[in-house]
DNA sequence: AAATTATATATCATTATGATATATGGTGGT
DNA sequence: ACCACCATATATCATAATGATATATAATTT
C-alpha cells in the first residue's frame, strides 16, 4: 500500500534474501547498488524505524559475542509492499556529474589545462572500471542473474566513459 | 578562496556570459546541465543571496514593465573564485538509477512483467532521446564547442542506454 | 472576457548526505 | 602482554537539495 521511495524499497529488496543488521544492510548496498543508487546510514538507520511502524518489518533484539544487535526480518505485509513497488514504472535517470559541468565551462580554460583535467578524469575512470572488474567473480557466485546484469550494466557504462573521454581527449590535442 | 559546491559554480558560470535573474538561471539550467546536474529554485535563489554575501555576485534591482526584478552580476572576485573551482580535480559520478534497482530486485517477478517494465521503460528512453535530438539545431547556435560536447555526451549516453536495453529485452524473451 | 501560460521571487516540509559520536570485539605487530 | 588499528554496530546532527506551494503580475490564447 505504502507508496515508498526507492531506498526504502532497496532496504525492503535486501530483507528478501535473509533478515540482517541495519549495518549489513548498509555493507551490502556499498558493494552493490551503490554504483547506480546509494544510501547512507543516516537515510538506513531512520527509515528501518519508520518500516517497524509501518509493519514492513519487524526487529529481533540479540546479543551476539557480547555485542548488542539489531536484526531486522521482512513480513509478510512489508514483502507485498515491495512487490507492489517493484511493478511500478520506473522513475527517471538523475545524476551529478561533475565533469560535464566542468566540460560545459571549458571554453574558461586554456588548452592545457583542459588536456590536464581531461586526462586526469580519465585515470580515474581506468581505476574505477577496474575495481569493477575485480568485484565480478565474487557477484558472480551470487547465481542471480539479475544481479549480474547490473553489474554488467556499470562495466559497460564505464567503458562507454572511458572511450568517451578517450575521444575527447583525442580532439583537444 | 572559497570552496565552491558544484552548484554554487554552475551559478557562477551562467553569469559568465551575461548578467541575470535566477529565474533565467534556473531556465538555463533546465535547457543545458539539467540532464548531468540539475538545480532547484530552493538551491539557486538561496545561494545567490550567499553568493551576494560573499562578494561573488552584485545585485541590479530594477522594474522591467512593471516587474520588479533582480539583475545578478558576476564581479572579478567571483570569477576568480569560479576559476579556481574549474581547475579542480572532477568529483566522481553519482546517480539515482530507478530502474537498475528494479533490474536488481528483478528475480521477484514474473518473466512477463520483467518485459513489460523493461519495454515501458525503452518507451521512456526512446522519447527522452528524441527530445535531446529535437535541442540540438538550438544547441549548435551557442558557437561553444564544449556546449555542443556536453549536449553529443547525453545524445550518446541515451544510444548506449537504449541499445544496452534492446539486449536485455531480447535476453529475456 | 476569461482562462491559461510565462515571468519572477521566495519559503517550507521532507529527504538525504557526510561527518561525527560512542562503544566493543578482533587482529596484527613489537 | 600490550597497543594500535580495523571491523562491527547504532545513532544523531548540521548542511544541502528537492519538489511543492504561495504570491503576484504580464502576456497570450481561447
Amino acid at each position: 500500500m505504502a507508496a515508498n521511495s526507492t531506498v526504502e524499497s532497496i532496504i525492503l529488496g535486501c530483507l528478501t534474501t535473509h533478515p540482517m543488521s541495519g549495518y549489513e544492510i548498509k555493507q551490502l548496498i556499498s558493494l552493490s547498488t551503490s554504483l547506480f543508487y546509494n544510501a547512507s546510514y543516516g537515510s538506513i538507520y531512520p527509515i528501518l524505524k519508520k518500516h517497524e511502524e509501518s509493519g514492513l518489518v519487524s526487529v529481533e533484539e540479540l546479543i551476539e559475542n557480547g555485542r548488542f544487535k539489531k536484526i531486522y526480518h521482512l513480513t509478510e505485509k512489508g514483502y507485498s509492499a515491495f512487490l507492489t513497488w517493484l511493478e511500478e514504472t520506473p522513475q527517471p535517470i538523475t545524476m551529478r556529474n561533475d565533469m560535464l559541468v566542468r566540460l560545459f565551462f571549458f571554453n574558461n580554460l586554456t588548452r592545457e589545462k583542459q588536456s590536464d583535467i581531461t586526462r586526469m578524469y580519465l585515470d580515474h575512470l581506468r581505476d574505477f572500471r577496474q575495481r569493477l572488474e575485480n568485484i565480478a567473480p565474487a557477484a558472480a557466485a551470487y547465481s542471480d542473474p539479475y544481479k549480474e546484469y547490473t553489474l554488467r550494466w556499470g562495466k559497460d557504462f564505464y567503458v562507454f566513459l572511458i572511450e568517451w573521454y578517450e575521444k575527447l581527449l583525442s580532439d583537444l590535442e
